[in-house]
RNA sequence: GCGGGCGUGGCGGAAUUGGUAGACGCAAGGGACUUAAAAUCCCUCGGCCACAAGCCGUGCCGGUUCGAUCCCGGCCGCCCGCACCA
């Protein structure tokens, strides 16, 4: 008889239309079973969905039908994060709407995400362009303003001068604009700012709880919020006339008897008003500044300053005067936009000592090394240890010295002030949001002459994105366009201009998983019931791109919420974190050094490797690299062809199987074959169970034999482990398990002559069966709802509980104990699982392995293990 | 430069976190079925040795331990963040 074979095109088609009829991943928020809440990041919608999309979806949904199984509530939604530049651009070259490309894209790469079978609750699907959905945020904005979160400020921008647009520090990746890749320039501008860095510490404290978090997600936003410790403290200048101090910040108060100069930023006022009177100087401020940030790493940094000819008193010593300069490298938006420099005990300050010829005093002498020996040579010591030439705080260590320093000057007073205060400095700053672009959120703010800046009323909102718009020249269009611009004020009735910003679409991606908890609402952004009933998000699923912007905006954006109403008392939205890998694969590159698709290459393998020759002419191909899947690498593979050719199922074991999750992915050829492979196999094998399971409503034999125990062991195990992995995200493991589950089945059937299976073993196939298929229906559920049918079931398997391991079967009475002499392995033993320590010795001794190793030599001691190794020491 | 991570067969990776190294999959080789191929099934598969016994083997060197892929110290290599933040 022909095998038949699993059609996965057609049955995938059926039972996707079975779920979506049944209803069966729509959740209700007043469902009384406990909540589990399964995000992955949402996406832009590009156009088409890529293998990252696969492999995250794929994650996300094993983890929502596992948990369903297990008898959770489970909210699993998905959106688009809709606004953003690409839908511009496109407009630009193709004369399209951006709405109309973004929706066009949304459908498309909707029905690819349908066509993967995910478990998504689509009933709660938004889209951030929408003004429904946008609507809320202007609402939130005003709120945010009402409650001070908000904050208007001419600030130094960094302006990408292709897109037209004002960047985000972490926007601007090696002084180019993220996305263009321009030059980024430096501007000066009224913009609108978030005040994510007066939650700074509160961010940085909560990072401690996070504890499912990846350590490196929070290392790496602990860096960027950047917290430092240390004292603010001023010096007086020896000629009061105008400006009478300067004030630094320094974390290395410790240091101050090493002090050779005083540093400004090019742009501090004092440098600006010394330069009045030198134009020298005001022409290396003006260097300084055309450089800005975009060449800082270019230039390799040479340290180079200008003397301004002012003198500062020491706060220890009103004769000791330090030069003040104006040098490249202190930065104005960090601390006081002043330092002293200590060269003897900081690199940069070093680098600037010996180029103007300051000199380093050591006053930290490093624990062990004798402090008449110690000098300064390439390298500065920025470590701790022992005071030395610091009068008063000689013999002190770092931190002793530290405070002594920090007690004495606060107590000292400078004009009407201590001298200097403990402060606590963040690197993190200010979220600035304007963004002078159409495809956003409109900031729902009115600029009036007379009233200022005055919010929309809410009556009004949403602030709608004009449709009439067009491409053809560079900039905002909103900026040129009459009636949206030109309004009355609110509060006088005048003439007014409405704010054309937009904001940044980081914005529209803060809060998303917080509206997914009561979508319908029309009246409020979110219901603080479905809040606190479905928040924090239990597992959240995404790309480690997003370790710092993304998770940083959302998790201030849910304290702002919390704040003024909208988020109950949350502070933290996501209570679990996995970033999942990448997907790669090879490149190939023509005679000529083109990049080819892997469909226009043809592979040979024989003795010696695998070589690649070109479809087209028969050229040979050179291998490259793996690498991130890419267009311009031309080693992209679309999900789509995927699916038509091997099915959803395939394609999702495929992405889940071999790598672990958190690790890259290399996608073969080979690798989706042998997918698709074991698909067939568990078909046909499901079928042969079909034919010798026993009954689903058979009675429970009494006696089980060896080989009906052996079956129900398997299944049992198998279950046990699929459970923990799953649990764990360990996919990959899981997914062994299940293939050594399938091969002990086959070797199972195999063994039996079927004309006559005895009833007990019928029961254990029965039973194997029913688990087996409820184990892959996570990763598989299409196949695994075609094998359940097959098995004679009524019910669907996504409906289906988890299977309950009996952990009882798990324990064998007798049990096999590795048998070492002196460390390592010669025989093993196979005894009573509750044998005692005596009986063991004993019988690892007579093994004949154990005799040989020996060698008649003495047994000094035995080290039994128990239930896992037997050690004798000779 | 600073911070973090990782080095295991031809390849992706397992190893209950101090207890049988190499599960599972891929690739390769051999065989069965077939006119043939595909598909399927069976066997072999870290290295040395003729089999067995045995020896060696988790980047390298050393240490702790009855026992180390796992812990400690020192090197080497790769990857990823951050980068004048005072």
């Amino acid at each position: 008889m022909e095998p038949s074979r699993y059609n996965a095109r057609e049955a995938e088609r059926k039972w996707q239309k079975i779920w979506d009829e049944s209803g069966s991943f729509r959740t209700r928020n007043d469902d009384p079973r406990p909540k589990y809440y399964v995000l992955e990041m949402f996406p832009y919608p590009s156009g088409r969905i890529h293998m990252g999309h696969v492999r995250n979806y794929a994650m996300g949904d094993v983890v929502a039908r596992f948990m369903r199984a297990r008898g959770f509530n489970v909210l699993h939604p998905m959106g688009w994060d809709a606004f953003g530049m690409p839908a511009e651009n496109a407009a630009m070259q193709n004369k399209t709407h951006p709405a109309t490309w973004t929706y066009a894209n949304i459908a498309t790469m909707r029905a690819q995400l349908k066509s993967m079978g995910l478990s998504l609750d689509w009933s709660r699907e938004i889209a951030t362009c929408d003004p429904a959905y946008y609507k809320h945020q202007q609402k939130m904005f005003l709120d945010f303003l009402a409650a001070g979160f908000v904050d208007r400020k001419k600030s130094k921008v960094n302006w990408d001068p292709v897109d037209e647009t004002v960047l985000a520090n972490e926007q601007v990746i090696d002084g180019r604009g993220w996305r263009s890749g321009a030059l980024v320039e430096q501007r000066e501008l009224t913009q609108w700012f978030l005040k994510i860095s007066e939650f700074a510490e509160d961010l940085l404290d909560s990072l401690e709880g996070l504890e499912r978090w990846p350590e490196k997600v929070r290392l790496m936003q602990r860096n960027w919020i950047g917290k430092s410790e240390g004292l603010s403290l001023r010096f007086a200048l020896e000629a009061a006339d105008e400006a009478s101090e300067i004030e630094v910040y320094t974390t290395r108060p410790d240091t101050l008897f090493g002090a050779k100069f005083l540093a400004l930023a090019p742009d501090h006022p004092l440098a600006a008003k010394a330069a009045e009177r030198d134009p020298e100087l005001a022409a290396f401020i003006a260097e300084c500044q055309r450089r800005g940030t975009s060449e800082a790493t270019i230039e390799t940094a040479e340290k180079r300053g200008y003397d301004t000819g002012l003198r500062a008193r020491h706060p220890f010593d009103p004769h000791w005067l330090l030069p003040v300069y104006v040098a490249n490298f202190v930065l104005m938006d960090y601390g006081t936009g002043a330092i002293f420099g200590c060269p003897a005990h900081d690199q940069r300050d070093l680098e600037f000592a010996r180029a103007y010829g300051l000199g380093a005093t050591p006053v930290i002498c490093p624990p062990g090394v004798d402090p008449a020996a110690f000098e300064i040579k390439d390298a500065a010591y920025e470590g701790d240890g022992t005071l030395i030439n610091s009068r008063f705080l000689n013999g002190l260590s770092s931190s002793a010295a530290k405070e002594e320093v920090a007690k004495r000057l606060e107590s000292v007073k400078l004009g009407d002030a201590p001298q200097a205060r403990r402060q606590i400095n963040f690197r993190l700053r200010d979220w600035g949001i304007s963004r002078q672009r159409y495809w956003g959120c409109p900031i729902p703010i009115i600029h009036c002459p007379t009233c200022g800046a005055v919010p929309v009323p809410l009556s009004d909102l949403p602030v709608e994105l004009p449709q009439d718009v067009s491409f053809d020249q560079p900039g905002n269009p909103l900026d040129r366009h009459p009636t949206f611009k030109y309004v009355a004020c609110p509060r006088c009735g005048g003439a007014a201009r409405r704010e054309t910003d937009t904001m940044d679409t980081f914005v529209d991606s803060s809060w998303y998983f917080l509206r997914f908890t009561d979508p319908w609402d029309v009246a409020e952004p979110t219901d603080p019931r479905a809040v606190r009933h479905w928040m924090p998000v239990d597992q959240y699923i995404g790309g480690i791109e997003h370790a710092i912007l993304h998770l940083l905006y959302s998790r201030f954006f849910t304290r702002a919420m919390s704040a003024t109403g909208h988020a109950d008392e949350l502070r933290e939205p996501f209570a679990g974190l996995f970033t999942q890998g990448m997907v790669v694969h090879e490149t190939y590159r023509a005679v000529d050094g083109t990049h080819l698709a892997p469909s226009e290459v043809r592979f040979e393998t024989g003795p010696e490797g695998r070589r690649a020759f070109r479809l087209a002419d028969g050229s040979p191909v050179e291998i490259g690299p793996i690498e991130k899947m890419s267009k311009s690498k031309r080693n992209t593979v679309d999900p789509d062809e995927i699916i038509a050719v091997y099915g959803a199922d395939t394609a999702r074991w495929f992405m889940l199987s071999d790598s672990p999750p958190e690790r890259d992915v290399i996608w073969t050829e080979e690798g989706v074959q042998a997918a698709s492979k074991f698909v067939q196999r568990i078909y046909r094998l499901v079928e042969e169970l079909a034919s010798l399971a026993a009954p689903r409503d058979a009675p429970i034999p009494n006696q089980f034999s060896p080989a009906a125990m052996d079956m129900r062991k398997a299944a049992h195990g198998a279950l046990l482990r699929v459970e923990q992995d799953l649990s764990r995200l360990r996919f990959n493991r899981a997914i062994a398990q299940i293939y050594d589950l399938t091969n002990k089945i086959s070797a199972a059937i195999g063994n039996i002559d079927s004309e006559q299976v005895p009833a007990d073993l019928r029961h254990a196939f029965r039973e194997a069966a029913d688990i087996f298929v409820r184990l892959f229906a996570p990763m598989m559920p299409h196949l695994a709802e075609e094998c359940w049918a097959r098995l004679g079931h009524k019910t669907l398997v996504c409906e289906a509980p988890w299977p309950v391991a009996d952990k009882s079967l798990i324990v064998e009475d007798m049990i096999g104990l590795p048998v070492q002499v002196n460390g390592k392995k010669r025989a093993d033993l196979v005894i009573e699982r509750d044998a005692d320590n005596a009986a063991i010795e004993k019988a690892a001794l007579a093994l004949e392995p154990v005799r040989r190793a020996l060698d008649g030599k003495a047994v000094k001691k035995v080290i039994i293990v128990p239930q896992r190794i037997v050690n004798v020491v000779a």
